[in-house]
DNA sequence: CTGAAAGCGCTAACAA
DNA sequence: TTGTTAGCGCTTTCAG
């Protein structure tokens, strides 16, 4: 049993498969009753439109990407539900390209997204700042948004957030509640986001004639387990820091539940700031003190970007979103 | 400035565009010299298939959709992870169908299916049950697996759990503790799975002779939020419970948020049972006592079932799938 | 307002 | 081993 097309439906409806064609298009030039009819044969004789022969023809799939790397599962996710909501209603929709290590794979990206026929794609970082990428992107005409790039920003547009000030109040806030002896852990440092907030962390002890010991700045990679990685070298290490600046939540949170193994009150004895606002730290008890990153509207202004230039051509102006110091229980003065 | 065909690369290097079509799907018959040639002049080119193309004639999109209803956003991630996981180092691609609710719009659904060219989709729950929706895919010729399906089990393969016998050792667990005093937070009575999990919690309790009381019954939604909101009303009420067995973790969670604001002991005054092994049970504090689903092994399994059917037929056996009492610091025995 | 013919870029079937 | 012919199912001319 073949697949009806818009033959059988032409054939049966006595008209030619143009008009067919324009009745489902909405396309004017069709008597109201000639389209009744197509109609009512279509729909006796369940025909439905193949996508794929229209794609063809259109050279749009109508299916965009997600291009991410996935240390921090709370930031994909809310990125995730970022495209969509823009995608609702749209007849738009997503494919999840999850890329295992952008900087080893950047030759290969391209051709995965090309072979996922893909009208368009919002590119997470580390992407995002990837020049290979962005340059084959260009050339295979596949438009796309970036989130949070910080590097190339005149290659395309994207959604700009201030890495470096956010992070600087991050640290100036322990600064501010009389932290001195204050550790860090970064984030993988293949993202340009990491080395942003490093800055930024550097700006704040630096105004403050603050230097941090060596042995307190500790490499992460953005997940939950790197940071209790690290969080375990800090709090069995001689003399504890008093505070600790992860560069992501979901580090922080491995951060609190090294502290909590080990019976150290959060934030009596030690403080913890993270850095996202993602949903993890919204739920841990005590609830981490954090910079928001409006992570989902960016999504859904990424979104909203490859879409424009599908649809109108679209500019390629950046937007700039705000991020905002959020204090919550996982930081206090540091035990006198 | 077109895109480069399969006739532009036939003509530059000689060969017809059959030729080249073999040698850019490994068919044999073509010599080594010639194979040769081609890739060059398509590498010289930039020649790249249009999938479009490809997909047209082979009646192939690659393209795999997961449809859920998106009540928890952890058990979402786990499902999603697992069929990405599967689909690593294959063809296909994952599309992503959120559907705001299964139950109103099944008639929609298999439409939106369509419309996305997908071949195959792996079905979560509650569209895993919908009569409806099975039909449709089974007469539109979309292949499916479904995540723990409790309805319609010979309309296709899914990975099946014991959700019955799950709950109630989860209920039993709380007996065995020594409550009485119980409270149980249902999830969307149109998941089939909260009827289940309903199902054996009352078995436990008819077993041990336990009556709950009417007002310690609450009905939430699967989310946080209607977790936290049953619990408020259940430990503002007039004789506090002294355990809360709530049908997933995502509620579990609400509920030990809303004790933490009263200032409740968890487990020493109210204990906590979830439901799933999600995530988030591991990062709270207490972390929760819960009933494991291998939801990312499940996933897995639909997935790998869902291809089997597109590459060779595939049989149609359900798998099932082990559950496992995780008991962790949320629950222990009532205050005396 | 409607339709015939010519593709979109590729592969299947068959012939050479 | 290679090429020719005919589609896949739709839309785009452009003529009527």
């Amino acid at each position: 049993m073949r697949r009806t097309t818009i033959s059988d439906v032409a054939r049966e409806a006595g008209v030619s498969t143009k008009t067919v064609s324009r009745v489902f298009n909405d396309e004017p030039n069709v008597t109201d009753q000639v389209r009744k009819r197509v109609r009512e044969t279509a729909e006796a004789l369940n025909y439905h439109p193949n996508v794929l022969a229209q794609a063809l023809v259109r050279r749009r799939s109508h299916l965009i990407g997600l291009v991410y790397e996935n240390p921090s599962p709370s930031y994909v996710v809310e990125l995730q539900m970022g495209v969509l909501e823009r995608l609702k209603n749209e007849r738009y929709r997503l494919v999840v390209i999850p890329v295992s290590s952008v900087a080893e794979r950047e030759r290969e990206v391209v051709g995965l997204l090309r072979s996922a026929a893909l009208d368009g794609v919002v590119l997470a970082p580390p992407a995002a700042d990837n020049t290979r990428i962005l340059q084959d992107l260009t050339a295979a005409g596949i438009r796309f948004a970036r989130i949070a790039p910080m590097e190339n920003l005149e290659a395309g547009p994207g959604t700009l957030i201030d890495d470096v000030s956010a992070a600087r109040e991050a640290a100036q806030h322990l600064l501010d509640l009389g932290h001195r002896e204050i550790a860090v852990i970064r984030g993988d440092p293949t993202h340009a986001s990491s080395v942003a907030r490093t800055r930024g962390y550097d700006q704040a002890f630096a105004a403050a004639g603050v230097t941090l010991r060596p042995e307190r700045i500790k490499q992460g990679l953005f997940t939950r387990d790197s940071g209790h990685q690290a969080a375990c070298e800090l709090l069995d290490g001689a003399d504890r820091p008093t505070a600790i600046l992860a560069q992501n939540d979901d580090m922080a949170v491995g951060a609190l539940m090294a502290a909590r193994e080990r019976g150290i009150d959060v934030p009596a004895q030690v403080s913890i700031v993270g850095f996202d606002d993602s949903e993890v730290s919204r739920i841990t008890w005590p609830r981490i003190t954090t910079v928001r990153q409006p992570v989902f509207e960016m999504a859904v202004a990424a979104t909203d970007m490859v879409i424009a230039q599908l649809e109108d051509g679209g500019s390629s102006e950046h937007r700039k979103h705000p991020f905002q110091l959020l204090v919550r229980e996982s930081s206090s003065p540091p035990p006198t």
